[in-house]
DNA sequence: TGTACATCAGTGAACGCGCGTTCACTGATGTAC
DNA sequence: TGTACATCAGTGAACGCGCGTTCACTGATGTAC
């Protein structure tokens, strides 16, 4: 955060928040390393000697978004309603971050910082999602249909096709809906 | 289906099927209308003649998707597992289609043959999804947690996500996690 | 059956544009002494 | 505290390329009479 000279002081974090604003603007395909420049108020070349190329930049995105997905979980811990819920609020409040991260064709997937996120993001998840209550079913398959469910709404409802009232509140909107799967 | 003279006979199907295949090999922002052209054989201006531009092509993918899926779970009628258990085959064995469908963004949802089959699809679907049996729960909360845990499951699925062997069959993987939305 | 004409489907050359990439450079920062 | 030098972070001009779009065109098909 220094004073904006010549050296810019946190350019590579600057172009990552950069791209997200230009992924929720217009898509995973209108966006360019050049744009990223001009939005970071930066030569055309930079970005491109922070990240290399456009998956350089969406393996920082997917990184951080894994990070703040473990951080959100962090929270609920063993409890599945209040994980389930934690998940959709993640995904609706960083669309961009939960949509590039289930896409691993766009990133380098052994980026190391990549997968320490997402492996730790994935621990958190698996405990979330295995702590519904006792069934006849198997745990794995629980553990499943709680990821599903709530990977499930959270995408339907971003993509809109829940046709919900577009001031309804997503995670209030996702409470009862996760709430059927433990209702035994 | 002529015999390929100046007169091509039936491109708009021929440009749609190579979409499919280029999304497919290089993703949604791996393909141009001038490379469909080449895979289709065709001069580069064609494709626009026939769709205008990127998103005429996709919103008749979406068009078709929506047709697709709604043949897939006609034959479910009301049994909510095996409507499920469909939407799932339909995704997996359509993973451009189903991308596409779900990023209106893309393409005109105001397209006339594109409502049609989402119309269709939409109805197909809620009856599926809605056959899911009593329960405390209200039926408008079963029917979305129905859709979300098929949509859901197809999505981490498609994505790598759940990381089952490669040679796993998806929809017999689906069969045990939806099921345990019935385990009352 | 034949001819004239309109419409439709696709062509191919040309254009301007934004892009990623390269590269010699320069300004700022850090380190050794 | 001062100087020299190395490294790092970002610049800006130049390049070649594939793209979407335009447009006058042409070959094939359909229709009227």
């Amino acid at each position: 955060m220094t004073k904006a000279g010549y050296h810019h002081g946190d350019l590579r974090r600057t172009i990552v928040t950069a791209a997200v604003a230009a992924i929720g603007e217009s898509g995973l395909d209108g966006w360019s390393l050049r744009e990223l420049a001009r939005r970071a108020g930066v030569s055309h070349a930079a970005p491109a000697y922070h990240f290399g190329d456009k998956a350089g930049v969406l393996t920082a995105i997917a990184a951080e978004g894994f990070g703040l997905l473990a951080d959100a979980l962090e929270e609920a811990q063993t409890d599945f309603l209040a994980a389930g819920v934690a998940y959709v609020g993640f995904a609706v409040g960083h669309p961009v971050h939960f949509s590039v991260m289930f896409q691993p064709a766009l990133y380098r997937p052994d980026d190391e910082a990549l997968r320490a996120a997402e492996t730790r993001a994935g621990e958190v998840l698996r405990r979330g999602a295995a702590a519904v209550p006792d069934s006849p079913a198997r745990p794995e398959h629980l553990t499943q249909a709680a990821w599903s469910i709530a990977h499930g709404f959270a995408s339907l409802w971003i993509s809109g096709a829940l046709r919900m009232p577009p001031d309804a509140d997503p995670v209030e909107a996702a409470r009862p809906v996760l709430r059927t799967l433990l209702e035994h």
